[in-house]
RNA sequence: CGGGGUGUGGCUCAGCCCGGUUAGAGCGCCUGGUUCGGGACCAGGAGGCCGGAGGUUCGAAUCCUCUCACCCCGACCA
């Protein structure tokens, strides 16, 4: 491709509404325009290292016998509203506004609905099947670029099995394709579990790269063994113990006090572990004339809740509103605890850290007042204990062998057994072996296209620009002619863009007339083709062409009888890496 | 949805508080010339309803009201 005739608009500032690198990159390189906000134009480079990505995903879901399908991005509410999401996703989903038509976020239920009247025998099962498609979703606050827009590509798939066994199968061999796809996509990424055991049969894990400008927090032992959504996370934690000296529960004073650092520096204490954080939620009825229940729960006063845990153990829990709070608890937050609670049914739990304990302090369930001496044994009957809490920095994995860190990741990939959920609600159902209706299985995977070459570029990047390599690098080779208007430099250069392309290379030629060499050289880092081929009247004169590394800067001359036998060592040795 | 911020040539921004020549700079662009290995130089030139609507005023980019768009933090979502 010759840079004088391809519309590639790079540009020396960085634009005022990007923050993080790989949007950043990818505006300044030509790869991308903003439209309107979460809405991108993909340009013609852009476009080609997008198609790159797309071609690996093909070659990997067909290598697991995955059959391509291209469905509509409109469909109607009716679907949508058999299976409950028209409500669920609520103002996540675009809805056309003359024609009862949603523009889809994802594909279940139209893959479901064309899986229902053609699996109808065992003998039709499994299958996996997939699409690269625009998706919409119309996110309340875009950010990052591409990372999270309200247009974008997404390779969404799905399988179709008779047995839980075969859904497991399908599950494992979509695994393995996105780890194949990732890899030959240049990323370092590891996968977390994203739902607990808590949640049974179902089991979902998302792929994630390491970056700075991710939305997920995760941990990650330092020996990699173990990694996990914060939300999910687990780590050994110690009971806090008994102290076994029999106290009585007393209340006392602590006028203003609201918060466990105040209460801490009122008691001026500095550990925290025995002053119990309580919080009151709601677990909504699950069905008509049922009343809403009430729980409290109690972690140590130097942890966090995990809301995700309480809501895999509690479905449906909901903190509770101010208002409720003094009706249930008879004193604002602040001030409530698990002893004299004015509501007598709620139900109290705590985290495994506090089993047992005693000399807690706690609110007291009476404005501005606190209890001390608290036995959850003796003093709170019922209680039960889960893990509750959120996992901290530092600290050492379930069976000690590791200690783990936090950090930030961009979610690449997720896949999930779905079950019966879909198939269920739109009545997709086959004929076992003993002509027997059973309900299809299901299972879905979903990568999202532009997301793996922002989380690319976030990894893969210096002050100068993007460094491209391996499969997903727009071209092999940058040719850089450092030409003057009158001399033949030009000519030498067009010959050998000639040779590479016959060769098979694809190369990005920089032919542009009257443009001074510090913009090409700028130029071609920015864009970051992985080799640089200079062709220069310093260099022709000695009958030497100049190759770079883009990655180390590394520069070579080579006399052009070797060219053609070293470009090949050198993008063998990169593609290596 | 809550909080904060920004809209001024293609891009990045100054000017706004404290209203008053013809609205500026750098980059980019066009013409001519000189340059030619890390975002060159000289000379000349084109390009703006100062986001939009209303208002205050003799006079508004500047003050007031409303509105739209975009960005950031959070909430939400995957």
């Amino acid at each position: 491709m010759k840079f004088s005739q391809y519309f590639l608009p790079t540009l020396k500032e960085v634009p005022s509404d990007a923050v993080i690198p790989s949007h950043i990159l990818m505006v300044r390189a030509g790869m991308i325009r903003q439209l309107t906000a979460g809405v991108y134009s993909y340009l013609p480079l852009g476009l080609r290292v997008f198609k790159k990505i797309e071609k690996i995903v093909r070659e990997e879901m067909d290598a697991i016998g995955g059959s391509e399908f291209y469905l509509p991005a409109l469909s109607p509410n009716e679907l949508w509203a058999e299976t409950g999401r028209l409500e669920d996703y609520g103002d996540d989903i675009f809805r056309i506004k003359n024609r009862e038509l949603v523009l889809a976020p994802t594909h279940e239920e139209v893959f479901t609905s064309i899986a229902k009247p053609n699996l109808i025998s065992y003998k039709n099962l499994p299958q996996i099947w997939y699409q690269i498609q625009t998706k919409f979703r119309n996110e309340p606050r875009p950010r990052g670029g591409v990372l999270r827009g309200r247009q974008f590509t997404m390779k969404d798939a799905y399988s179709f099995d008779a047995t839980w066994e075969g859904l497991d199968e399908s599950y494992n061999k979509n695994a393995q394709a996105y780890r194949n796809i990732f890899t030959r996509c240049g990323l370092k990424f590891f996968t977390v579990t994203a739902f607990s055991g808590a949640m049974g049969g179902s089991e979902s894990e998302e792929f994630m790269v390491e970056a700075e400008a991710g939305e997920d927090t995760v941990v990650i032992s330092s020996d990699n063994k173990y990694s996990s959504n914060l939300e999910v996370a687990v780590s050994f934690s110690e009971n806090i113990g008994r102290k076994n000296s029999g106290l009585e529960i007393e209340e006392f004073h602590t006028p203003n006090i609201k918060s466990i650092e105040e209460l801490a520096g009122f008691l001026k204490i500095t550990d925290k572990s025995r002053l119990a954080k309580s919080r009151l939620f709601v677990i909504p009825a699950k069905s008509e004339g049922k009343k809403d229940e009430y729980l409290l729960a109690l972690v140590c006063g130097d942890d966090e809740f995990s809301e995700t845990k309480l809501a895999k153990i509690f479905a449906g829990i909901r903190p509770g509103h101010p208002e409720e709070l003094f009706d249930i608890a008879g004193a604002e937050a602040g001030s409530i605890g698990p002893v004299n609670l004015k509501n007598k049914t709620v139900k109290i739990i705590a985290d495994l850290k506090l089993k047992d304990a005693d000399e807690l302090i706690s609110g007291a369930c009476k404005n501005d007042y606190h209890i001390k001496n608290i036995d959850l044994k003796r003093d709170v009957v019922g209680i039960e204990y889960f893990d509750i809490r959120t996992v901290k920095d530092g600290e050492e994995t379930v069976d000690r062998s590791s200690k783990l860190r936090m950090t930030k990741a961009i979610e690449v990939g997720h896949i999930f057994k779905l079950g019966t959920r879909y198939a269920e609600a739109l009545g997709a159902k086959y004929l076992d072996v003993n002509g027997k209706d059973n309900v299809i299985i299901m299972g879905s995977y979903g990568i999202g296209i532009e997301r793996i070459a922002a989380a690319y570029i976030e990894q893969n990047h210096d002050k100068d620009g993007i460094i491209w390599s391996g499969e997903i690098s727009p071209f092999d080779i940058h040719l850089i002619s450092v030409n003057k208007k009158s001399d033949n430099i030009k000519a030498e250069a067009e010959k050998i863009y000639n040779e590479l392309i016959t060769a098979g290379y694809e190369v990005l030629f920089d032919d542009r007339d009257d443009i001074s060499p510090g913009v090409k050289f700028k130029d071609a880092d920015l864009i970051g083709v992985p080799v640089q081929v200079v062709v220069s009247d310093k260099n022709m004169k000695n009958g030497e062409i100049e190759i770079k590394e883009r990655r180390t800067g590394d520069r070579y001359r080579i006399q052009i009888s070797d060219f053609n036998q070293k470009i090949k060592e050198i993008i063998g040795n990169i593609n290596k890496n």
